[in-house]
DNA sequence: CTTCTTGTTACTGA
DNA sequence: ATCAGTAACAAGAA
């Protein structure tokens, strides 16, 4: 599930690798997965260049040259980016033994042909993701629609404060929620909660301010540490070279349920909060607020 | 075969 | 206004 780890990673990679190159030739071949008009979107994108890429929240965000437009990828659980240069081998599908090249183009639903021989691929096993054509206007209206960015130093503990203040909803509802804080996804909720030592279950009006301080200092510890290790590969997500994420080694709790908490030995438990898959330790995520009986708290690891 | 999974939105009911 | 719950979307895995 590319969270904004993955996302951010896919992001710095696409920045030097088809910033300003010249769009020669699109190819939809689910058009579904395309938002405008076929016609349209070609018609914007052909001749034209990037001149900015950046990440807000889950989505990409590519600035066109020639106009005021810009196409926004949202990848949702299974959207994946591929770019090869000229006839080098992707790395992804090693273990299929096949030619790579030839195993990507096969699967891929929209491919951008750049002037220089290079191409993107954008694939999505499960066809939920999207591009889109959008103006300035367009772009504001998505971009307040979205929370704080988690990484950006204006989101200060303060912030974060004034944003849990008489909310009712559960900790883990939050933070998934974009329009609080825009980016985090199941893995992330889950891990930042972990590191936190706090329940997912827990009201955000039954934390004291310690919790809400270790949860605000987790958010941005888990996520940078999860970038540095350029996002996690749980099922599908793949970066841009076909790469796998490294933070899939250091996950402490999701996809680890019947497993030993590596802080304190408890079996991790899977439960269902806010409709999401849920994994926490019983032990180190305490169900009440005495958190001095948290072996994790004040600890970051 | 059915059920589950996942991000997001839309909708319902409390 | 707020919040919880659920259906919908697709397709593969269990």
């Amino acid at each position: 599930m590319p969270e904004l780890p993955e996302v951010q990673t896919i992001t710095n990679d696409l920045k030097f690798k088809i910033l300003n190159k010249k769009i020669s030739k699109v190819e939809i071949r689910l058009e579904s997965i395309v938002k405008n008009e076929t016609q349209f979107f070609k018609k914007t994108l052909i001749n034209n260049s990037f001149e900015k890429i950046e990440r807000r929240g889950k989505f990409i965000i590519l600035k066109l040259k020639n106009k005021k437009e810009y196409l926004v990828i949202h990848l949702r659980l299974t959207g994946q980016l591929f770019y090869q240069n000229k006839n080098e081998i992707i790395a992804g599908g090693h273990d299929t033994g096949e030619n790579d090249f030839n195993l990507l183009n096969k699967k891929a639903h929209l491919i951008i042909y750049f002037e220089d021989n290079s191409k993107l691929f954008y694939n999505d096993q499960r066809q939920f993701g999207f591009l889109q054509i959008i103006n300035d206007q367009e772009l504001n209206i998505l971009k307040k629609r979205l929370g704080v960015e988690p990484l950006d130093e204006k989101f200060t503990l303060k912030i974060f404060q004034e944003l849990t203040k008489n909310k009712k909803t559960n900790i883990k509802a939050f933070l998934l929620n974009q329009e609080n804080i825009a980016g985090i996804g199941n893995i992330y909720a889950d891990e930042t909660l972990w590191e936190a030592g706090i329940r997912p279950t827990r009201n955000l009006n039954s934390l004291s301010p310690e919790n809400i301080e270790k949860v605000f200092k987790s958010i941005k510890k888990i996520l940078k540490k999860a970038v540095k290790f350029r996002g996690t590969t749980f099922n599908n997500y793949l970066d841009t070279n076909g790469d796998k994420g490294n933070f899939s080694k250091m996950l402490k709790v999701y996809g680890r349920d019947g497993e030993k908490c590596a802080e304190c030995g408890s079996i991790i438990v899977k439960t269902t909060v806010a409709g999401r898959g849920t994994r926490y330790c019983p032990k180190c995520q305490p169900d009440n607020q005495k958190t001095e009986t948290n072996p994790n708290q004040g600890k970051l690891i």
